[in-house]
DNA sequence: ACGGCTGCGACG
DNA sequence: TCGTCGCAG
């Protein structure tokens, strides 16, 4: 729902930049011959010719449109090349497209903020560089204007001209124009600067719209299609509104604009100027009605963001109609390969990126068979994502499950799934190394790329959802134990983060998947695959593992059978529920009353959100204290322990993870993969204050030496505030007195 | 049998 | 917060 934002006060340039039919473009650059030919990209071919998704504007002009099946724009445009999106494991992969579109943002991200919109569209604010243009150089100055930027649409100028060009340029380089007409002027001459250096660099054309907002930005740029640029001076908007359809504004071309047709009978964004804004607020509530006000008017105060890349990664797929899938064996066989997909589009955003995705969501689209209540929607479930392929596709599953004993309630009959999609979300930055970090790392170069592959197992050992929480009692009471400090240490750093509150745990939404198969009192797997069975029968006897990778070759599946992770046991692991601890939980006033090592910490916590600069919320500030994550070779010879995490306990899962900072950038040449089929190898670990030997401390350097000790220090306080291992447990105690 | 596949933002 | 819904392309 559209929001109302204030306007800023002084005039700013915003462009719209808009990749032509891009993903034809990335397809006509891998493969030349295909230029100038009328194409179109298409998904699975196997039904009436597939899915048109991108038509080049060869094909335009034959009547070929997005939405046609393969087969309809061959009737109309028989010597169309259909190029097919490229297939992984069963599924569109779009990758090609991603990639392509990155390169395009960065170079877009030169001259100013920039947003990333979609995969192929980008916002820049260009007020700075506009500014600053206008007082070094110019236009009237200039000797010669960048010929793309004489190809420039000036809406209300250039409409219906003989000669554009020179009018174009009379226009741009006017002394006496409107300081805001001249700024633009100034964008408008930077953005055909940079789409010349984009076709330059990526082969790619582009279209862009330039004016002093985002919605006559992006209104301009699909004005004048393809390779081309649209300026909105603000003397043209009344005219431009008053005649624009209702549903070619963003955010109408759906329910609120038909609303807007039916109820209001409004045709054009003009014809809302004749309600109020009270009017509008007392129909379409506070925001929308303020906001559709705003817009009658050309109005329109959205910031563009700072953000280059996505803020989630999604993997889904359809199964329509005979498709549906109908027994958890199959649902499983599919959530596997999305999420052997998402899972390597999260590890090269770590790599390439330093982030870290902390949510791991499944979504799905179901029917039950029995139509009663047909109405009733599959429920989303999320949990911490952890790392790995295979820590994925278990949760997911889990996930799953948890979800279709909601749809089915006490139903035990047959259903099918029509959709299924893994999402990894909130993705934030690894916070920046410390001098620990750093120092470590500078004396051992070479580990960035020599150091060897351990496995997230080792990293991300246990995971809430598959704790039982009897662990978690025994390690309160050995935290009891003040007579054994090495175990209440190994207890307090197994406990990870708190136990959650009793109450809480009902909540838990993937608890007890493994409960079916032990308890009567819940569904077994066979009961949650209904009456109905697949087309496919399970290799073997249907009481294997749910977490077995079934070798079945599904109906329409993936060609491949999925590579066998190995068991998966019963995991006997404890449970800890845990709840993240929030920046906004932090009351400013009583940063003043806290000891003085943690009041820097707390500052840094209060710092590190900005550098992540993904989401309003950032949900858990422990990864940024007590311990850093280095290279093995780095932690030899300073820890007792080698082999971390795996038998002192010290683990953590990735929503509260105690990362300082990524490990060495992994090699991104072609020559080798370090993927290994039964999940994902990585080159980074994870340390723990408590792993540290106190003995080595004096062979440190000094200043790293203060940095352990205050770490130890700190530790220390909260083991005898009794009441965890954690800095965090410590705020959280203080917030509560 | 539905355009499929993504991704974002607002709301309760 | 999580989960739902709307919207875009």
């Amino acid at each position: 729902m559209p929001i109302a934002r204030p306007k800023p006060k002084d005039a700013r340039v915003i462009a719209h930049v808009d990749m032509d039919c891009f993903y034809v473009q990335a397809e006509q650059r891998k493969n030349p011959e295909l230029r100038g030919l009328p194409t179109a990209v298409v998904q699975y071919n196997s039904w009436k010719g597939g899915a048109l998704i991108a038509v080049s504007y060869e094909a335009r002009r034959f009547g070929v449109k997005r939405s046609m099946r393969g087969d309809e724009a061959k009737k109309v445009c028989p010597n169309i090349q259909l190029i097919q999106v490229p297939v992984a494991r069963g599924k569109a992969d779009l990758n090609l497209y991603r990639h392509a579109g990155f390169e395009v943002v960065s170079i877009l991200a030169t001259k100013g903020r920039c947003e990333r919109a979609s995969i192929d569209e980008v916002y820049l604010d260009l007020t700075d560089a506009a500014k600053s243009m206008l007082l070094e150089t110019p236009p009237e100055v200039l000797e010669a204007i960048d010929e793309e930027a004489l190809k420039s649409h000036i809406l209300g100028v250039t409409d219906d001209i003989t000669d554009r060009e020179g009018n174009v340029r009379e226009w741009l380089c006017r002394s006496d124009a409107d300081h805001e007409d001249k700024l633009l002027a100034c964008g408008a001459i930077i953005i055909a600067q940079l789409r010349t250096k984009v076709l330059e660099e990526t082969k790619f054309t582009c279209s862009a719209g330039i004016a002093h907002n985002k919605m006559l930005a992006k209104l301009a740029s699909a004005m004048h299609k393809p390779a081309q640029q649209t300026v909105v001076p603000s003397s043209s908007v009344k005219d431009l509104l008053a005649s624009l359809p209702v549903k070619k504004m963003k955010q109408l071309g759906g329910k609120l604009g038909s609303s807007l047709q039916t109820d209001l009978e409004v045709k054009t964004i003009g014809d809302l100027l004749q309600f109020t804004e009270e009017q509008l607020q007392e129909r379409y509530g506070i925001n929308t009605g303020t906001w559709l006000w705003n817009i009658a008017r050309g109005i329109n105060g959205e910031e563009v963001e700072d953000r280059l890349l996505p803020k989630s990664h999604g993997c889904g797929k359809t199964f329509p109609g005979p498709q549906a899938l109908k027994t958890t064996a199959s649902v499983e066989n599919w959530l596997n390969q999305l999420c052997e997909e998402l899972s390597e589009r999260i590890q090269s955003d770590l790599d390439q990126n330093k982030r870290l995705a902390h949510t791991l969501t499944v979504h799905a689209k179901a029917f039950k068979v029995n139509d009663l209540d047909f109405h009733k929607k599959f429920p989303s479930k999320s949990c911490p994502l952890r790392y790995g392929t295979a820590k994925i596709q278990e949760d997911a599953m889990k996930l799953f499950v948890s979800g279709l004993r909601e749809f089915l309630g006490s139903q035990n009959i047959g259903w099918g799934v029509t959709s299924l999609s893994v999402t990894a979300s909130k993705l934030l930055d690894i916070p920046h190394g410390t001098s620990i970090v750093r120092f470590l790392q500078d004396k051992n170069p070479s580990t960035s790329l020599a150091c060897s592959n351990v496995s997230m197992e080792e990293i991300f050992p246990l995971h809430p959802a598959d704790q039982n929480g009897k662990q978690n009692e025994v390690a309160s009471e050995e935290i009891g134990d003040d007579n054994d400090t090495l175990v209440r240490d190994k207890a307090l750093c197994r406990r990870g983060t708190w136990t959650r509150k009793p109450k809480d745990k009902a909540k838990c939404s993937i608890l007890n998947y493994f409960q079916g198969s032990n308890s009567s009192s819940c569904l077994t797997k066979e009961a949650l695959d209904g009456s109905f069975q697949d087309h496919a029968p399970l290799s073997s006897s249907g009481n294997q593992h749910h977490s077995r990778v079934n070798k079945i070759k599904q109906q329409g599946g993936p060609a491949e059978a999925n590579n066998d992770t190995g068991t998966h046991p019963n995991q006997t692991g404890q449970k800890i529920d845990t709840w993240n601890f929030n920046i906004e939980d932090i009351d400013p006033s009583m940063i003043d009353e806290l000891p003085l090592e943690i009041q820097r910490e707390v500052q840094g916590w209060l710092q590190s959100p900005k550098r992540a600069n993904t989401s309003k919320r950032v949900s858990s500030i422990e990864s940024s204290n007590s311990s850093a994550c280095m290279t093995k070779q780095a932690l030899d010879g300073f820890f007792k322990d080698h082999a971390p995490l795996s038998s002192s306990g010290s683990q953590n899962y990735s929503g509260t993870n105690k990362i300082e900072q990524g490990g060495p950038a992994k090699a991104n040449n072609s020559t080798g993969t370090h993927r290994n089929q039964t999940g994902q190898k990585f080159d980074m670990w994870t340390l723990n204050i408590e792993d540290i030997d106190p003995s080595i401390i004096d062979e440190l350097p000094s200043e790293i030496q203060r940095e352990v000790q205050g770490w130890l220090r700190r530790h220390k306080h909260a083991n005898t505030s009794k009441r965890g291992s954690s800095i965090v447990h410590y705020f959280s105690s203080a917030k509560k007195s």
